[in-house]
DNA sequence: TTGCATTGTCATCAC
DNA sequence: TGGTGATGACAATGC
């Protein structure tokens, strides 16, 4: 029942969000008004959790699939929530994800079907029936029933929709579309509108819809509520078919398919207008996976654009001399497109990241760097600049894209200026510049990646730094920090807490300590620590002014760090035994008994210990003295065994105590450092790329000026006869020496074959 | 009521 | 070997 729930919510809510999008509305809650709750119950759910604000809240988890079966709301949410997900896949998937869906409404609608069935009606759609079902506007049977599948489906469709009842049902349905359906479709809508989809697509789509309603149809089809049905089938076909006649009204799935698409990447991609325009590339990776960073990566597409953009508009733009007919590779270069150059590769396709990686490499090293394009769009101009192919991979291995030396000499001219071999002209040192920009490129997308975020979103991270780590960037006002005033309060807090429930510790116990635990529960007998009392004087710490009547508390309100504990307090004069102290406060605590609870209260428990085991000296003594002098307090005292201990465990966890804080107080240093080093790193780094961007802008302006010269001095070279050399059969190589050779471009097929054949001109530039 | 931050404490290791 | 500091882990507490 529950699958059956979560399917069949797919498809209706699926079906209601293209319906809604091409105008239609359809009831379906009449083909299940006796099986099923209503739909709108199913969507909405008994609360109103389906809302925009909850939509969005759960955009980022799972989806509904680890949620507790009884959680019905958030199943419903979760299971809208991946329908969208596949919607939005539409444009990237092949995967008909929607087949399944389809075959789940009919599976609904005939409340039982076989898993052989089921599998029947997504082979229709693969097949290609639904796009026959499209393309034939009267919608007979016999176009759509071209295979046995298309039939079934078609009948599982018609099976899906009782007409004659559903005919009635869906009037009435429609006449009292209830607010909540009227509602959903808006929240639909609404999403739609704001990630892009203006309603004139909508309207577009519904006057489609409604001319096509107006064409001649099949009686024994269309009758008065078949328009459900259409719809219906243009749902299912919307998913695998191919768009098809825009002109009529066949191309609604298309033109829905759109909204639909772009239904929550819109901000990231084409809007919704681009009726044609989405291609549905096949996409190999899984989708649900992949949307997160899908996003993500359009995200440093945006950002990726804007750099290539910057780099474009300040630099001239190569390519106009280099373009060729391949329209394709350029135009894909000029839109934008980001691709490698390199026609419709599988990468271009598939690899979505490297793909948007290259903005500034095909921006910023024309194709004219491009091998393949040099091969294959620009054959001919490439007569004269092409290399054989077989040499440029020796070359390629030898250059380096910012050797300028390398650009100009070639490094093997340069090792060996007498063998000069054949063929490394100029375009083998472009098509090198190519591949290492592409490396470079590569490099650069991963500064980018991280600068494009770094920069364009530079204050936001830095918020989020902050936030994600929960500190604050100002250490002074750190927490742990024992010199704040904030610090001491928090401390005298803590204490008071610890104080207020020491009396309960007697049931905590210290295991270590049994000597302790003794005392502690002798301390109820001493008396001073009721509960009520504590609870008192925990209500009236909060009021600071208490303090002021105290003289001996003046200390308390900005000393509560460990370094002086409240027992400090008391130890004005060390040399007095804590228990006369202690006497001496005790007879006052007649008259401030509030006062004392506070001052045990506020007492650590080990202070409370030493009071209660009558350590002669302060804890702050007991914890701070060095050694020897400790221990020679120690030896003027004579204490017991269980004071001995007592004194020793104060002074170690006094001091663990104090190291624990500037423990802390070091990790929190540390982490701030750390987050300043991280910032400066990125600004460091984004300071580089942006040298580095100069630096390629600057290596193409000179590629291009040798490549005019090149041209420029080829073009004047004549022979003894005084005829020029062609392009294609010639070609000019430098020497170390800098004199200027033309070779002919056959006898070059790389440093294998240095037949010294060449016309050695020496023509001296 | 729950989650988070703070603080104290213990155990352990290294010097 | 004991003292001490550093640090991870845990619990208590308050907000």
């Amino acid at each position: 029942m529950l699958y059956l729930k979560k399917y069949f919510t797919e498809g209706l809510i699926q079906f209601t969000i293209l319906l809604s999008l091409i105008g239609v509305r359809v009831d379906v809650d009449t083909y299940l008004s006796n099986q099923l709750p209503p739909l709108r119950e199913i969507i909405l759910g008994p609360s109103s959790a389906y809302t925009q604000t909850q939509f969005h809240n759960l955009r980022n988890t799972l989806d509904g699939y680890g949620i507790h079966p009884k959680s019905v709301d958030l199943d419903q949410f979760f299971t809208t929530r991946r329908l969208l997900n596949q919607v939005r896949q539409l444009d990237r998937l092949s995967v008909p994800s929607t087949e399944l869906n389809t075959w789940l409404v009919h599976r609904d609608a005939e409340t039982v079907v076989s898993t052989s069935t089921q599998s029947s009606p997504s082979i229709t759609l693969d097949n290609g029936g639904g796009l026959e079902d499209v393309n034939n506007p009267d919608g007979t049977p016999a176009m759509r029933g071209g295979s046995g599948a298309p039939e079934s489906t078609d009948s599982s469709l018609g099976a899906v929709a009782p007409e004659g009842n559903q005919e009635q049902g869906s009037r009435d349905a429609n006449d009292d579309l209830s607010k909540e359906d009227i509602d959903l479709i808006d929240i639909l809508w609404r999403q739609d509108i704001d990630l892009g989809a203006g309603r004139e697509v909508f309207n577009y789509s519904n006057r489609q819809k409604e001319s096509e309603e107006e064409k001649p149809s099949n009686p024994s089809e269309k009758k008065d509520g078949n328009e459900d049905q259409e719809s219906w089938r243009n749902g299912v076909n919307l998913q695998g078919a191919q768009p098809v006649d825009g002109e009529t009204g066949e191309s609604i799935p298309e033109q829905f398919a759109a909204p639909v698409v772009t239904t929550e990447n819109v901000s990231n991609e084409e809007v919704p207008s681009t009726s044609q325009g989405l291609p549905l590339a096949p996409q190999l990776a899984p989708a649900e996976p992949q949307l997160d960073l899908e996003q993500q990566w359009q995200d440093i597409m945006a950002i990726m654009e804007l750099q290539a953009m910057e780099v474009n508009s300040s630099s001239p733009h190569s390519n106009s001399s280099s373009d060729s007919g391949s329209s394709g590779t350029t135009e894909s270069n000029d839109a934008g497109n980001f691709g490698p150059s390199t026609g419709p590769t599988p990468v271009n396709q598939d690899v979505s990241l490297h793909q948007a990686s290259l903005p500034s490499c095909s921006q910023d090293f024309p194709e004219v760097f491009n091998p393949q394009l040099d091969l294959a769009s620009i054959a001919p101009r490439a007569t004269m600049l092409r290399p054989s192919s077989s040499n440029s991979s020796n070359i390629n291995s030898t250059f380096g894209a910012t050797n300028l030396t390398g650009i100009f000499v070639p490094p093997h001219i340069n090792s060996s200026s007498t063998n000069i071999t054949s063929t490394p002209l100029l375009p083998d040192p472009f098509s090198n510049l190519l591949e290492e920009s592409m490396l470079d490129e590569i490099s650069l997308l991963d500064l980018a990646m991280e600068e494009g975020f770094s920069q364009a979103q530079a204050s936001q991270l830095e918020d989020e730094l902050d936030s994600d780590s929960g500190l604050s960037l100002d250490s002074s006002h750190s927490p742990a920090s024992p010199s704040s005033s904030e610090t001491s309060c928090s401390s005298a807090a803590s204490s008071s807490s610890t104080s207020a429930t020491f009396s309960e510790e007697g049931a905590v116990g210290y295991s270590t300590d049994s000597e302790v635990a003794a005392v502690e529960a002798e301390e109820g007998a001493v008396g001073g620590f009721q509960p009520g009392y504590s609870k008192l004087c925990r209500m009236s710490y909060q009021d600071p002014s208490q303090f002021h009547g105290l003289p001996q508390l003046g200390g308390i309100g900005h000393n509560h760090t460990y370094n002086l504990p409240l027992s400090s307090a008391f130890a004005e004069h060390p040399e007095l035994p804590l228990a006369d102290g202690k006497k001496s406060v005790r007879d006052k605590h007649s008259k401030f008994q509030p006062a004392q609870d506070l001052l045990d209260k506020h007492a650590s428990r080990d202070e409370r210990r030493a009071r209660s085991m009558k350590i002669p000296f302060s804890n702050e003594k007991i914890i701070n003295l060095p050694v020897e002098e400790f221990n020679e307090l120690l030896a003027k005292h004579h204490l017991s065994e269980g004071q001995m201990a007592l004194i020793r465990d104060i002074r170690r966890r006094g001091k663990n105590k104090m190291a624990a804080q500037n423990c802390r107080k070091r990790k929190l240093d540390t982490i701030i450092n750390l987050e300043q080093g991280v910032h400066d790193l990125r600004r460091d780094k984004a300071r580089l790329l942006k040298e580095k961007m100069e630096f390629i802008r600057s290596i193409r302006q000179m590629k291009q000026k040798m490549q005019s010269l090149y041209q420029e001095v080829f073009t004047q070279l004549r022979d003894e006869e005084g005829r020029p050399y062609p392009p294609s059969e010639y070609s000019l190589q430098y020497s170390a020496d800098g004199s200027v050779l033309i070779m002919p471009r056959g006898v070059t097929t790389g440093e294998q074959h240095r037949k010294p054949e060449k016309k050695q001109k020496d023509k001296k530039k």
